[in-house]
DNA sequence: ATCTAGTTGACAGTAACTGTCATATAAGTA
DNA sequence: TACTTATATGACAGTTACTGTCAACTAGAT
């Protein structure tokens, strides 16, 4: 990693500190984008160059969740059922998701309660290369099978659910985030996603990351 | 309904018309709202009292459709099952989403893809109607089970994948509305939803609004 | 006829972006 | 070390979606 990528790394993770911050206080909408840069030291222009939107800033955090949940399908064992596997690298993902950072990051986002249903949890490109890896594991053709896809959307809603219900709860008195994300999970897996009339290795093999 | 209430209805109307017809030809990005207003035949100031932003011109009308999801459901046998009622009733409620101006509004979408993922196919008011119907149907409580808030956020989830999947392909190439939503509707129903340990009624009355 | 409440357009703002340009600094090359 | 090139920075001007206010107007009830 070179000194400007590592200093580019720098700079965006300042700006999101500032913004979390001054979100958390003052609320989304109440703080500009000239605030957010003079708080992080730098220009407008150079903020510009960084953040691509104001809603980018609370959203991306999630969004990166996505490479990381295609690099978890991608090492699942092969005979692993594509709902098991794919609810098992979510569900790995979820857990991974926490820690100071996380908690400004959650007081900052509960006070931009519009971009609640605007959460992606993934960005379409990789949702396109889960759509690819699930399809490979249910044996079908993705372009004429819209089943991987289904199964994909239907997957990441439910985890979204689980976000979701975390995200509204307060810090201490609601589950953690494995818990909502893993409840959410369960309902979409079963007998439909199967790759053919009596493959049925990995579908019993649910609940094996959380403690 | 009031002189007035026509003559708003008419004007949010025309304004629609207006943009749709731009979108085609321009783009989403490229037609600016004094373009619109122009096109309407009104002032900037009056389209800013009829829209509440750009996007919401365009999802607007698939939000309406909440109202209706919400009617049918109402309107449903009170012994089908909460999965079953609630697919019937988006699957009908597909089913009147049809006609030369939906054609209009397919041919605008297309033109902003990067709204395509925050489709949202009900209000949040509307969703919290829904799963009040939906647990009462399961007989559960919705603040303390999260069964019924998700098996509603999960079947619109399946609908949106029916939406998208129509949405992208081609007019006539491609399968109608009610089929891609019905043929994702299908995947989220299942035994999960029962209310009780042996209440099966209604739970093999799919397929029953199409032709 | 008149009073009230809702509608309209003109106008002046605000804030999130975008593009350009001159300047500075890191990185590769002689 | 010196030189060159790619990239980052900040100042600035512009665009556009959207908000708030105000005076003129019009539908609807009394």
């Amino acid at each position: 990693m070179s000194l400007r990528e590592r200093q580019r790394a720098l700079v965006r993770a300042e700006i999101q500190r500032a913004a979390f911050a001054l979100f958390a206080r003052d609320g989304f909408d109440a703080v500009t984008t000239e605030q957010i840069a003079a708080e992080a030291g730098i220009s407008p222009s150079t903020y510009f160059r960084h953040v691509r939107s104001k809603e980018d800033l609370l959203l991306d955090p999630v969004r990166e969740g996505g490479a990381g949940i295609v690099a978890l399908l991608e090492d699942r064992p092969a005979d692993e059922a594509a709902d098991v596997a794919l609810a098992q690298s979510i569900l790995t993902r979820s857990n991974t998701f926490a820690g100071a950072e996380v908690e400004q990051w959650r007081a900052a986002f509960r006070t931009a309660p519009h971009l609640l249903d605007r959460v992606a949890l993934i960005t379409p490109e990789h949702r396109e290369r889960l759509v690819d890896l699930v399809a490979q594991r249910m044996a079908r053709d993705p372009e004429t099978d819209s089943n991987p896809g289904l199964l994909v959307h239907l997957m990441l809603a439910a985890a979204e659910f689980g976000y979701l219900r975390w995200l509204r709860e307060s810090r201490n008195r609601g589950a953690s985030l494995p818990v909502c994300v893993e409840g959410a999970l369960a309902a979409v897996q079963g007998e439909r996603w199967s790759t053919g009339p009596d493959t049925r290795r990995g579908r019993r093999a649910t609940r094996e990351t959380t403690a």
